[in-house]
DNA sequence: AGCACA
């Protein structure tokens, strides 16, 4: 009651806090920006951009109350206001004394993507496809799938987060390329965050998860023992789990497949361990084991189809084995344990008859193998890095520097290499993101 | 140009 209105100036005004806030920022304004603006009076221990309906307010918070103090008093009393890319901005206490819960994991730049699939037949996209997309940006170390309220959903592990921002900045909104997914898929598009994990725990190789830095990482017991869990592939093929240990079937066997052509054919790809050979449904099988998964995948991949001789015959068909390590009982002209005898390219002598009798037609002589090791020399020495072929998505001559397809690639439909002088367009969704115009070409190597 | 729920 004693003085009316004695400090009326001051009704509207906050009292101190190390917490500021900012408001007539530029349009979405960054966290750097707000650390230098502040950064003179003190250490800006957290931001919050883009607050408001406007996205334009925001608010600092420094280490300590006398900083943001500072900083209020000296532009209270500067004749040059407060600016973000010359826009004068307005500073005040903030009524809070915290930024609180300031980001999500979602804002928080890290090694792992959380990447949404977007489409009707988002499930449709395989997790080779996305190591291929994601592999065009670094190493990927792992791959977790799964399904969520948000939908079909990803964490990809890079190295750093470096590599992860790369693949976020130049992927979000994007969606897979077509050539990447059968014809009758309809758009998958990319959303992509931030994952607050920085170590993705991969158990097994399975259709769900992949550890790419861990070959030997056993198949998941669930994918193997068919009950039903093996996914529908891309080609509505079934996907099999990768084995080190491939089954090699052999069509129109018109000339003897022995033990050492198949050895001297699969040996292109990296060394073998064991074959063991057996007739099955009136044909010859074979179980041809490799050290390493990715070797067998690799030969998988140039083997797959092929013939051993030229007019056709012998076809290869190549499956990857439930087995894991052969059980070599004997040496003879159907089996071999190569890791128990250093000679491999010596014939052996029939120690035992085969249930069909002697071998069909010797006849090879006049049919030299199609297949020479130089041939397929470029897959070796895939241990480091595996070349995008491990995953089935293109051929083992791509250089790994590229795992995406090119244009007058084999593997890229007609049209597209011509569309554009770019490596590759990611195509833009027919629904949702960016318009078409504003599309950028998907060239990894421009990124940061 | 006036305070945050992601």
């Amino acid at each position: 009651m004693a003085s009316v209105s004695s400090q009326p100036q001051f009704r509207y005004t906050q009292p101190p806090s190390k917490v500021l806030h900012l408001r007539n920022l530029p349009w979405e304004c960054t966290e750097e920006e707000l650390i230098e603006l502040g950064k003179p009076f003190g250490k800006v221990v957290n931001t919050k951009c883009n607050v408001g309906a406007n996205r334009n307010q925001a608010f600092i918070e420094f280490a300590d109350l006398n900083q943001a103090i500072a900083m209020i008093s000296y532009y209270a009393s500067s004749s040059e206001p407060a600016q973000v890319r010359g826009k004068t901005v307005y500073l005040q206490y903030s009524n809070r004394q915290e930024i609180v819960n300031n980001k999500t994991a979602a804002d928080v730049a890290g090694n792992v993507l959380l990447v949404t699939i977007e489409g009707t037949d988002a499930r449709l996209v395989s997790i080779d496809v996305l190591h291929l997309v994601f592999s065009a940006f670094g190493f990927v170390h792992k791959i977790t799938t799964f399904e969520k309220t948000a939908g079909f959903q990803a964490l990809v592990q890079f190295t750093d987060a470096e590599t992860a921002t790369a693949a976020k900045n130049a992927l979000d909104g994007r969606s897979i390329p077509s050539y990447l997914l059968p014809e009758h898929v309809g758009p998958c598009t990319l959303r992509i965050t931030y994952s607050g994990h920085t170590d993705l725990s991969v158990k097994f190789q399975s259709h769900r998860s992949r550890d790419y830095t861990n070959p030997y990482l056993p198949v998941a017991p669930s994918a193997i023992d068919g009950s039903g869990q093996f996914t529908v592939g891309l080609d509505g093929k079934k996907l099999e789990p990768e084995s080190n240990v491939l089954l090699a079937s052999i069509e129109n066997m018109q000339y003897a497949v022995t033990l050492d052509v198949l050895h001297m054919v699969f040996s292109s790809f990296g060394p073998v361990q064991k074959i063991a050979m057996f007739d099955k449904n009136g044909g010859v099988q074979a179980l041809i084991q490799y050290p390493d998964i990715q070797t067998a995948v690799v030969a998988k991949e140039a083997l797959e189809g092929h013939c051993i001789y030229d007019g056709g015959f012998c076809k290869l068909h190549i499956s990857y084995s439930r087995h894991t390590d052969l059980s070599i009982k004997v040496n003879n002209d159907r089996s071999r344990d190569y890791t128990l005898s250093n000679v491999s390219n010596v014939p052996m002598v029939n120690s035992q008859p085969s249930i069909l009798g002697q071998q069909p037609v010797p006849v090879m002589t006049s049919n030299p193998p199609q297949y020479s090791g130089a041939q397929y020399a470029p897959t070796e020495q895939i241990g480091m890095q595996q070349p995008s072929a491990g995953w089935g998505a293109a051929p083992p001559a791509v250089p790994q520097s590229m795992p995406m397809p090119m244009p007058n690639h084999p593997y890229m439909p007609p049209g597209h290499g011509t569309m554009t002088s770019h490596p590759v367009m990611m195509h833009m969704p027919s629904q949702g993101g960016p318009p078409q115009t504003t599309v950028a070409p998907y060239r990894p190597d421009q990124m940061q």
